[in-house]
DNA sequence: CAGGATATTCAAAGCGCTTTGAGACCCGCC
DNA sequence: GGCGGGTCTCAAAGCGCTTTGAATATCCTG
């Protein structure tokens, strides 16, 4: 059914069942109910492809997710941002496009994605360390807003992030004034922008009480459960072990609980647990109360809220860039407790 | 830079650019290489939408997530799936439109996908028993292609899947050849057909054996770490603990594991665990040997299958509804071992 | 009831592309 | 040198929708 067949089953012109439908006021209200009355009897949704045609809206909003080819790693926590996401396109009858692009093809997809014309703004995952493909975007011309930021970049442009530094400064804090001095970091990669941050909060914590910062308490890599498990495991079995860890994801965290579990330590009492907390519905931090304190930041909320912004910036692009920061919680758990007497 | 632009500056008719670009035999390879040259020299890419209109095709899939209103949780497995699918996308120039619609709506939903006409097709996920979409999609006649099946379903329907049945029955068969005669099932919610095939596998097994099914060894629900962790730790402290837990997930098995490390069990001899493992990306089972034996399907094999056939198929309409059923290995890890004594 | 204002409706032009049916050009052959 | 056949190229008609500018009803006032 399209518009020419229905508007010939009402004798009404295209023009006059378009605009009935569109809301526009030369429509007597009488005739607008008849033919809403009757797009919906045959099933009429007008064709997005023509619709965008003739608007040059695409409704649409391409997310590319960054591959990389090394690590083929997909961020688990970009199903709970989609889903936000998602709520925000849903309510403004937005599609979502997405596309899982190689590192190295990255500014042809960019650059595509714009010319096809068939997205009318993106969001930018996983921004690195002075992200190329923020300017990449700008010279584009096509809306867009970064999930994170970029250090580095001098512009300003749209973004949301979440403060990691400051959640992790606090975290360490916490740490320390439970009496820890070892306290390692094990951390996503540090050429992400999100890490970078985290372990700058850090070494601001320990800096700010005069800890040295022992390098060989700092990992970073895929932020997987053998990651932790591994890395807290080698550490544990030296001499001066750490007596607390602060994971950048639940998933490490389990990892190092489970290198504890090994060696016998009770968690909260002979070793502590700070984890960044993304609040994916997967993965909850325990049922009432927390398994692990944690720093928390719901990527879900951030995933809705992004969108939100992008939507707002499309319909209003004359506006000044939005920029958001979020700030986390920390919620206490049992994964810490006052650092094991001997080590004081 | 569209059609028009492109062929002014090269003074051919836009006819003739579309065809060059187009690969149509009607142009000397001159004129091909000159406007090819041209294009890339001015990165014009074709308007999607325009593109779409013209021909009738929208080049890209749909992909529905059904999204419960009550247990608001996306599948984690979710994220693997769709790596997969978008390599064969990326591949044949296909877009992927993604949707995660809440329950009451998806009918709706898959209406609209069709009238609107911006996908050529679409993967339903997540099949329940007897799931009513198949008919709808069916009747709709979109192309389409269910990952997963829907026991209850007479009619033939276009699928693929993991023989969840075989596998769980095979896995169930090593523990009772370990001496195993307690076996906990910890299940995902049994609406969904995976995971009533799972169950139907288990108790195949058991039948087998002879031995009673015992309801109280069963739990089905959102596959979380904590559903092992508690259904586990409760089951562990009957008089009468099972000695051995099947879990559909590696999330679920790493609650388990945390349940019997709580109780000082050594895993793989105390307490084994067989789990499957969706070969996740970010969740891998152990770096060099198994953590868990476990049956191993990958879902982002699956996923990019799912993509080339149901392309397949939308290439060739008439062509019988592609059907594929796939294998899990089953892969011995460091989590199984004999029953105890004192249990034999 | 004429005349103008207002409320409705219409025909037609685009949006950027593909594709059809026709025309121009070039070649070699008889 | 004219003609048939191949090779290229073109103008124009759609694809389904929005939107402009004009036409027609309808209504109200004096």
């Amino acid at each position: 059914m399209n518009l020419k067949q229905l508007s010939d089953i009402l004798n009404l012109s295209q023009t006059t069942v378009s605009r009935a439908l569109n809301g526009y006021p030369e429509v007597r209200e009488a005739t607008r109910r008849r033919v809403m009355e009757a797009a919906r009897r045959y099933n009429y949704t007008p064709n997005t492809r023509a619709k965008g045609l003739a608007t040059g809206r695409a409704m649409s909003i391409g997310h590319v997710i960054p591959l990389s080819r090394k690590h083929e790693i997909l961020n688990p926590v970009f199903g709970d941002f989609i889903t936000g996401a998602s709520e925000a396109y849903v309510a403004t009858g937005y599609d979502l496009v997405l596309s899982l692009v190689p590192d190295d093809v990255q500014a042809e997809h960019y650059r595509n994605l714009g010319a096809k014309g068939n997205v009318d703004g993106i969001i930018l995952h996983g921004p690195l360390v002075s992200d190329s493909r923020i300017e990449l975007l700008r010279e584009i011309g096509l809306p867009f807003l970064v999930h994170g930021r970029s250090s580095g970049i001098e512009e300003t442009y749209p973004y949301l992030d979440m403060n990691n530094r400051r959640a992790f400064a606090r975290a360490t804090r916490h740490l320390i004034e439970l009496g820890h001095r070892r306290i390692a970091l094990l951390n996503g990669d540090e050429s992400m922008d999100f890490a970078a941050r985290r372990r700058a909060g850090y070494e601001d914590a320990l800096r700010e009480a005069g800890i040295r910062i022992d390098p060989s308490l700092i990992v970073s890599g895929e932020m997987t459960e053998s990651l932790g498990l591994q890395a807290a495991g080698e550490m544990l079995d030296r001499p001066e072990a750490p007596t607390a860890f602060l994971t950048s994801s639940i998933v490490i965290a389990l990892g190092v609980e489970r290198a504890g579990f090994r060696r016998g330590l009770a968690i909260g009492r002979d070793l502590s647990i700070i984890t960044h907390d993304d609040a994916l519905s997967y993965l909850p931090n325990g049922s009432d109360e927390p398994l692990f304190t944690a720093t928390r930041s719901s990527v879900r909320e951030a995933g809705r809220r992004c969108a939100e912004l992008l939507l707002a910036s499309i319909a209003n692009p004359d506006a000044p860039p939005p920029q958001e920061l979020l700030e986390a919680d920390l919620i206490i758990g049992r994964s810490t407790g006052p650092a094991p007497r001997k080590d004081i």
